[in-house]
DNA sequence: TCTATAATTGCACAATTAGCCAAATGATTG
DNA sequence: CAATCATTTGGCTAATTGTGCAATTATAGA
């Protein structure tokens, strides 16, 4: 709808690392993500909001976890999503954050046991 | 090159507006984006800093005047450049920004004569 | 119900940003 | 040269934004 609220929600370094790690897993949960840009929980959430209201993101309720999606049902956005993957696919730096999904998404500990969530175990860049 | 500054650059309204209107006229100098967003040549001068240091736009000086263009050279950009093209079609502000576009650009005035440009008596939205 | 976990919201603060005015820089013409 | 025009840059202000901490809400389990 908005493509001011669009550039503005991608314009910032760790909502565009969310965006494209949602385009790899479609779907993680918020402190997956939390994890993943290595802020507080509350920074997380609120860059969601930002991706939410932009109409980026969708996000559902499963108990007391909030799982985020990429908004793919937009065919208007497939075409934008399509050009950030490519530049993506040519930037180590969001190579290294891939892996380092890869490593947050292989344990997704059940709820109440993110204490020992090896992920969160994995060094700190 | 860099996502981000893309992404902020596109991510504020007059900028977009000043995109759009490369897209449609492949070149306009200084005081003719000036114009179309209706703002002081220093505001101008600063927008088009931005799109220029992100890879959006080239300029070139002729005389004492100085001319942009879209920096359609890149063809990584071209897919982002269609996409905001076929969101812009779509929109009506950027349809009257079109029209008006329009007027300035049908009287150019040359060099010297901006105080009779009849462009610049156009209503102020 | 009490406790632990997950996420969001209120508040504060530092950093960035868009905007203007005024001064400075370039370029043309008398 | 001096004057004029076109654009950029310096300095400032108001508004926005990203962030963390602390408090709050919501859910699940003992």
């Amino acid at each position: 709808m908005n493509e001011i609220a669009i550039f503005k929600a991608l314009s910032d370094r760790n909502r565009l690392r969310i965006v494209s790690a949602l385009m790899k897993h479609e779907e993680l949960c918020a402190h997956q993500l939390t994890e993943l840009i290595q802020a507080t929980g509350a920074t997380a959430s609120r860059h969601m909001g930002v991706l939410i209201s932009s109409g980026l993101a969708d996000s559902h309720k499963e108990g007391r976890r909030v799982y985020y999606r990429p908004c793919r049902g937009q065919a208007d956005l497939s075409v934008l999503i399509g050009w950030i993957e490519s530049r993506i696919d040519n930037d180590p730096d969001a190579a290294f954050d891939v892996k380092r999904l890869e490593e947050i998404t292989a344990y997704t500990p059940p709820a109440g046991f993110a204490e020992n969530n090896v992920a969160m175990n994995v060094v700190k860049i």
